[in-house]
DNA sequence: CAGTGGGTAGACTGGCTAGTCTACTTTGCC
DNA sequence: GGCAAAGTAGACTAGCCAGTCTACCCACTG
């Protein structure tokens, strides 16, 4: 075991890991020799398997930014439907990860303008536009009011996460996940946004 | 004119209003001397008034906590006075100011974790509890829906913030404040926490 | 006029950082 | 065995930063 191959590939892989988690705790401002002792690897092979710094964190975004998609199943109902979607966003954007990236990003988006579009672009926005799409449907075959969609999924997305993650970016919670909470959020979506006849 | 003691509040204030607009503009991580450049100042001045770098930075920001407040009156219908709260809610979160602070708190909050506290007590938690109060009476007069007054709050400050925020604090959009969004975000709030009786 | 309180400029310490370079070791292949 | 590719430890450069200290300056006060 251990050939020069898999001695690569575990390099790579254990520094993407350490970066990864040490950028999470602590943010762009951590040292690289942080990230290389967490990767119990020298300085010097970091520089060897990325250019820099920026390059590192930029490859660790990009990638945490895809474990931060929602995607929606609309087999069942809407209440079901958006029960299960609003949990689903919820645990990601609240889970430590989802926080961490947040906070990074928009603490270092003056640095990183054009990481900062592609994490909107290809995360928030990317999950919204899915939200949007699957409203509008239900909108067209009558289970919800017509309305705009894209506005509707912004206010659910809104309603689902805005207070809790304030919360849990300031450190002043930690049982963030209470489902009973995404139940009442639905609930409250519903009425704004239901045909009229439907509510029970 | 120029006395020993105007000087010196003269050095006070501007040190204070200097490190104001650097920590909005660039964050915790500016440097001393700057602050002091900015402020006309020697770097020894900014230590004789005070105790260092940690110190100054929790006094400007317990001053911007104040300027982020917002206030409701009560005195016209329940739409009106919403609208209005809306429109001032919006203003300061989605300013400079207002995304600078919020961007720093969430930012060093690890570092300033009992600055973090102050700040989530004294600002969104005071606004909202404001606002909580407000519709707690509207729902007793029968103006809205009986419901938890607390909840209501966390949904309205998050319709009206959550997603044109993060678009701010990624540099995304400058033209955050159309006042029509203000406007359908009230109408969605009002379907949802509306009696069912009184809406046209 | 002499002293004092405050401001100023700038040297200095000690520490941390990103990134480079050098000399060395290990591993696998021919 | 000999060579090449990759890793390692650690010295080193160059720079930034917070905070201290010294020596000087100026205005007000007694």
């Amino acid at each position: 075991m251990s050939t020069v191959a898999e001695t690569q590939v575990d390099a790579r892989q254990r520094l993407l890991d350490a970066a990864c988690e040490v950028f999470r705790d602590e943010g762009y401002r951590v040292s690289i020799d942080r990230i290389a002792q967490r990767a119990q690897v020298a300085r010097q092979t970091l520089y060897n398997h990325f250019p820099g710094k920026e390059a590192l964190f930029a490859e660790v975004v990009r990638h945490a930014i895809q474990s931060i998609l929602v995607t929606l199943d609309g087999d069942t109902d809407v209440r079901t439907t958006l029960l299960a979607f609003g949990n689903a966003y919820r645990e990601k954007l609240l889970s430590p990860e989802g926080l961490a990236l947040f906070r990074t990003m928009t603490a270092e988006a003056p640095r990183f303008p054009e990481l900062a579009r592609q994490f909107f672009r290809q995360g928030p926005l990317t999950t919204r536009k899915r939200l949007a799409a699957y409203l509008a449907s239900a909108m067209e075959r009558g289970a919800l009011r017509r309305d705009d969609p894209e506005f509707a999924a912004e206010m659910f997305t809104a309603m689902l996460a805005d207070t809790d993650r304030l919360r849990g970016l300031l450190n002043l919670q930690t049982d963030l996940l209470k489902p009973a909470k995404t139940a009442q959020t639905v609930e409250c979506f519903l009425r704004a946004f239901s045909t009229g006849k439907d509510m029970q």
